[in-house]
DNA sequence: AATTTTATGAATGATTTTGATTGGTTTTGA
DNA sequence: TCAAAACCAATCAAAATCATTCATAAAATT
């Protein structure tokens, strides 16, 4: 095995197990307790890894995947605009989906019709839905890591029990040509179904969402009403072709 | 198992439980009490937990006065100690139910059986559950406020269509006549469906809970393995005719 | 082909880590 | 309060890990 290889291969191995040991790696990569020794120095050197006795780990300062509360502070204020005015259409009575998400997450403190009901398929979103005193259901099925969305066959076959006054939905993408889209199949599928099951269904993006695609279409773009904001004049204009745009203002 | 490995588990485990002794990170990682007792001195000289008599404890960014556990003459409550034995006849591979409720909430940092899948019908537990990295599925339903468990007949119907190698139930009564009861009816239903539904059931009960009875009827005494510490020998006794009982010794 | 450069694995003694032991201190329970 | 039990800090020898050196082999350069 060449260095280069064996550099890749430990790189990667320290990334999946976050910490190994020089033992470990003699055995899986056939090479000298010397080699190895060698090698770490080399990656350490080149700030690649931290070594540690007895093996290495991986870099404290690791950037890390955008958590939600990152994700959350970033475009913060502009996420929390649409989010207040989402909550606005919200009247007496309504029965509603929200979608999992942060922009939605945002909606709750700003709803202010008494007696509705919430479905939702983010347990995250629970605690303060029941602060506020709302009728709240909550999606079966598995929950995925990492965002704390229900997914799979057993959530959208409880979702499909429902109908609602309104929708709420948070996208990855809206395009012109491919709709609405969103990484993961499994989530796309659910937002699709609550998007059938609404009477009224709105799409919550702020301006890093238009013209971006990603794997799976959720929808096309005249299945929902799209609430945004800051997004500038041609792209509303190019978009408003194909469904309404509901722009706040800043 | 090198000193960088092991203060990271170190750590990973106190963040998940708050507290905990030298005797049990002896155990848990196959080192020598020595071994131990240098890596929570060095971690706190890193600021990373709080050495306590007899073991260590997380540290309190917020202010607040002496935990009650630190103060604790016994580290692990009452409940803790059931958790904690309840969380030791879970197995690799296996399929369980956990119920709703704090007995069962502190069995999760102590679950150390690998590959399992678990369904709980309690939003709370998901946190703790997605940390150790289990397969989490959530049931659907009504939310029940304050407890922020889940109730209804939707509940019950996702829960139909899973099976589990273990149930782990929490009760309110245990009478020799009335059986485990609990006030809700509905979450007394769904207790009941969750018991059906596991080739080994188990209750999880502190002494304040024999002959007691509150309102609904979950199941007959003999449906279930009782798990509990420090009831009177009497006690013990007479419930052994009727059903298994699994005393935690001090 | 001859020479230089680079990579490898074994051997070395130095350094660090580990677990057992000792005796002192704190906590517990009566 | 007191004695037993549990816990702790300090020490030390054994074990594991480490940096260094050296000889050989492979690759690159001339």
């Amino acid at each position: 095995m060449i260095t280069a290889e064996r550099h890749r291969t430990i790189l990667q191995l320290i990334e999946q197990r976050k910490i190994i040991r020089i033992q470990e790696l003699v055995d899986e990569l056939n090479s000298s307790e010397s080699t190895i020794r060698r090698d770490l120095s080399q990656l350490e050197q080149k700030n690649k890894l931290k070594r540690v006795h007895g093996g290495a780990s991986i870099l404290h300062q690791k950037k890390e995947e955008p958590s939600i509360l990152e994700k959350s502070t970033k475009y913060l204020s502009e996420k929390v605009r649409i989010a207040k005015y989402a909550a606005s259409l919200i009247k007496d009575n309504d029965c509603i989906f929200l979608d999992a998400g942060t922009t939605t997450n945002n909606m709750i403190p700003y709803i202010n019709a008494k007696n509705i009901t919430v479905v939702t398929n983010s347990p995250s979103h629970l605690k303060p839905l029941l602060e506020k005193e709302f009728h709240t259901y909550v999606l079966g099925g598995f929950v995925k890591p990492r965002t704390e969305a229900l997914i799979g066959q057993m959530a959208v076959d409880t979702l499909r029990k429902f109908r609602f006054d309104k929708s709420f939905i948070g996208v990855n993408g809206i395009h012109l040509n491919y709709g609405y889209t969103t990484p993961d199949p499994e989530e796309a599928t659910l937002k699709s179904v609550a998007m059938k099951m609404g009477q009224n269904v709105y799409v919550l993006a702020d301006h890093t969402k238009f013209h971006e695609v990603t794997f799976t279409q959720i929808a096309e773009l005249e299945d929902a009403v799209i609430i945004t904001n800051e997004a500038d004049e041609d792209t509303i204009n190019d978009f408003k072709e194909k469904t309404s745009i509901e722009v706040i203002d800043k």
